[in-house]
DNA sequence: CTCAAATCCCTTTTT
DNA sequence: GGGATTTGAG
């Protein structure tokens, strides 16, 4: 086979990072810089000029989307290939039927075989196979069949075990705090005796104390959660030798995206793998294996689920070279910006300068400056949609040729899309909204997908009591307590009890036969299970449970609405008996678990995409509105106090500015509704923090005087307080809210720009700019 | 056992 | 303002 041709189109840095072979490599990319591609291609030349078997290659994405986009380009890559071989033509010019022929060819061949996804669902593949070999530490044990419980299934044990079975106080163990620290635990690879060592005062042992009580309750339901997910692999991984050896030599080819948003429980899976194990410097044999992971510090905006960006400035010392940035073999920077205008890059440039955590690196624009950004304030949040939607029409209007879908609305929370989608609504503008409340977090859907993990999973009791009694059948709450009484006495699962017809005359009254009849439509279900597909299972139960005949029986446009919400569930399972290779229905739970709104969201479609900041990481649009930039709402009020929340909002909104290609809108609001009450509002922090030559329609109220100075004289710019300051290495500097630190590196002038490393107390060394961030000399 | 009214969170961000 | 959960009457 000829060598691939993709490669003349990268730039050196791009090319290098695609044609590593073996051994560590960390790229460092900033946004835009063509990370997707350089992973891509980096997949393919792995297939194509170094003849690595797809099998044994494990990518892991971000999200579930963005592994389908990269296995259909690296299809297209290899049927273009296999056009100009077989046919001396361009895909293009082939018949449509060969085209799907070629692709096909491709997809059985190759793609089909990699393992690339989230890691939430490449460790879902992994336990399908693997979990029965697992125990933890108190013996508690799954099976293949696991469910797994979403967040509000969780919450629902979580309560349970704090109010019900240990009688707490709810408002001094609030469960969703509760939660939240259990799952921050996991994150960090604690399992409950680990967290007690490490928090033994008494909370910690309450703690300690449901998040036991919770995995009996997991355990006992056959159910994961999705931190689980990641936590289960790297226990089974570290307990058995033989397990982790299969896996690791699997995968001989590891790459990571987003390697900045993983978390100490991802990378120890990564490492794992990596290693098999195994200390430095025996894993040093590189041969015929890598690790390749690409992500961006300043894009880290998911430390609120334990993510921690320390993990990719670790990468150097725990697989690379650990040499210096400029002499290492085992770094490559992206740093050239191919999506967006220099205005814009800017913007976004001059608003990441303010943050103290960075690696050293600058992001260059490739594009001409483009339209300067614009920003708008409005009186209230109505008013902020309509200035919105009128601009996206403005610029339809003298634009013909752009369409909806080249728009993007991006805002902090979910409760920021109300009215923007009101405004749209009335002016007859379509839009797609990612994320709020999700397909899957329905109640029609959650139940009929209840009444499928009953059938997969007989444990599963808390999908069982979910649907026991819907549509109504007379299983009351004195039945269901009775029965459950029943299984708790004997120890298992409720539906040991309910399948029992003895059992159930016995324990209930009236609701016997309604039970009974229940318990034998399930049965009939789960024995055809290995027979039948997952589409006739579904429709099967949901006429035989009567819930489509409840449904249909109200007629409320409500109802309605549901039946087409199910009926999109049904397209749903067909759509994916189509595409995976795996078809069982228990495939099918675990991809309606893990899948996102984002993935849904199809490109094309000549929509308005509206969507937080978090979910718009990755993705690019040509114009984008950011919305809502007002303190208190962005940064918002829970990060404003702390100053490394507040850099992470500061992240954020750098991401968000560098989504758009052509034009940036910021908008901010007088006064806003929040809770029903009008709250005046002060425009955001980060507005006086961008440049003001470059954004039309904001001035600085505080710092205008100093703005204006410093852009006439760039060369004083920041030294706003004293005369240059000289800095030396082991000076001793005091930083506002790292406190004392000492200077370790000082990084040359690079565009006048001073950058000097410094070391704090417990934490690890910081890259400041001192001309932007104020430092006090103590010497 | 079912339904409607009262109450009680809520708003960070998500796989 | 609004949606989920809980309470109390029939």
């Amino acid at each position: 086979m000829e060598s691939v041709d993709f490669l003349t189109s990268l730039n050196p840095s791009q090319r290098q990072a695609v044609e590593h072979f073996c051994g560590p490599m960390l790229v460092v990319a900033g946004a835009g810089s063509g990370k997707t591609r350089a992973l891509t291609y980096r997949v393919a030349n792995l297939i194509d000029n170094h003849k690595v078997n797809p099998e044994n290659i494990l990518a892991v994405t971000f999200t579930n989307k963005a592994a389908r986009e990269i296995k259909d380009r690296i299809e297209s890559i290899f049927a273009q290939q296999q056009a100009q071989k077989k046919y001396q033509k361009p895909l293009s010019a082939l018949e449509p039927a060969i085209q799907t022929q070629l692709r096909s060819q491709i997809y059985r061949k190759l793609t089909k075989h990699l393992w690339m996804g989230t890691f939430h669902s490449l460790c879902a593949r992994i336990l399908r196979y693997d979990i029965n070999k697992y125990q933890d530490e108190k013996g508690r044990q799954w099976k293949p069949n696991f469910s797994i419980f979403d967040e509000s299934d969780v919450l629902a044990l979580v309560k349970q075990i704090v109010t019900k079975t240990l009688n707490l106080d709810d408002k001094k163990f609030d469960p969703r705090k509760t939660r939240y620290k259990i799952s921050n635990a996991k994150n960090l690879g604690l399992s409950p005796q680990q967290y007690l060592q490490e928090n033994p005062d008494y909370q910690g042992r309450v703690i300690a104390e449901v998040y036991s009580l919770y995995q009996d309750a997991l355990a006992a339901n056959n159910a994961l959660d999705f931190d689980d997910l990641i936590l289960v692999p790297v226990a089974l991984f570290s307990q058995n030798e033989q397990v982790l050896a299969y896996w690791h030599q699997k995968f001989c080819h590891i790459l990571v995206d987003e390697y900045q948003d993983t978390n100490r429980t991802q990378y120890d899976l990564i490492r794992l793998l990596t290693t098999n194990g195994e200390p430095p410097p025996s894993f040093h044999n590189w041969q015929n294996r890598s690790i390749f992971v690409v992500g961006d510090v300043d894009q880290s905006i998911y430390s609120f689920r334990m993510a921690d960006y320390r993990i990719m400035l670790e990468f150097q010392q725990d697989f690379g070279d650990g040499l210096a940035d400029d002499d290492s073999r085992t770094l490559i920077k992206l740093e050239e910006n191919y999506r967006s205008r220099e205005n814009i890059l800017e913007v976004a440039n001059h608003l990441i300068q303010n943050n103290t955590t960075r690696i050293d690196k600058i992001l260059r624009p490739t594009r001409s400056p483009g339209v300067p950004v614009c920003c708008h304030k409005a009186d209230d949040e109505m008013a902020e949609a309509h200035f919105v939607v009128d601009q996206i029409r403005t610029i339809i209007n003298q634009n013909p040729e752009i369409g909806f879908g080249s728009f993007a609305i991006l805002y902090r929370t979910n409760a920021q899309s109300r009215p923007f989608e009101d405004v749209l609504r009335r002016e007859d503008v379509h839009y797609n909204i990612v994320g709020g409340l999700k397909f899957y977090d329905r109640r029609e859907i959650k139940d009929a997908i209840s009444y499928l993990r009953v059938i997969a999973n007989p444990a599963d009791t808390v999908s069982l009591q979910r649907v026991i009694n819907v549509p109504r059948r007379g299983i009351g709450r004195t039945t269901i307590d009775g029965l459950n009484n029943a299984a708790q006495q004997l120890g298992v699962p409720l539906w040991e009890i309910i399948s029992d017809q003895d059992s159930v005359n016995t324990i209930t009254g009236r609701a016997a036969k309604s039970v009974n009849r229940f318990a034998q439509m399930i049965q009939s279900w789960r024995d055809r299970l290995e027979t039948t597909t997952a589409l006739d299972i579904l429709d099967g139960i949901l006429e035989d449970s009567g819930y489509f005949q409840d449904l249909k029986q109200q007629g409320t446009d409500e109802a309605d609405n549901r039946l087409d919400n199910l009926r999109e569930l049904c397209n749903a399972v067909s759509q994916f008996q189509e595409e995976e290779e795996d078809t069982s229905l228990q495939a099918f739970l675990a991809r309606a678990s893990l899948s996102s709104d984002l993935d849904n969201l199809q490109e094309g479609q000549e929509a308005v995409s509206l969507m937080t900041l978090h979910s718009a990481k990755g993705l690019e649009f040509p114009i984008v509105f950011l919305v809502g930039l007002e303190q208190g709402l962005f940064p918002n009020f829970r990060s404003i106090n702390d100053p490394l929340s507040l850099e992470e909002e500061r992240r954020l909104c750098y991401v968000g500015i560098t989504r758009a290609q052509e034009q940036l809108f910021i908008t901010h609001t007088s006064e806003r509704r929040l809770w029903g009450y009008r709250e005046p509002c002060v425009p955001s922090m980060f507005l006086a923090e961008l440049p003001p030559d470059l954004v039309r329609g904001y001035k600085p109220l505080i710092r205008h005087q100093a703005a204006k100075n410093t852009t006439k004289n760039k060369a004083t710019k920041g030294t706003i307080k004293k005369s240059p300051q000289q800095w030396n290495v082991g000076d001793r500097v005091l930083h506002r809210s790292f406190g004392v630190g000492k200077i370790t590196h000082i990084f040359g002038d690079h565009k006048g720009k001073l950058s000097i490393a410094v070391k704090f107390q417990g934490s690890s060394p910081k890259i400041i700019n001192p001309s932007v961030v104020p430092l006090e000399s103590l010497d």
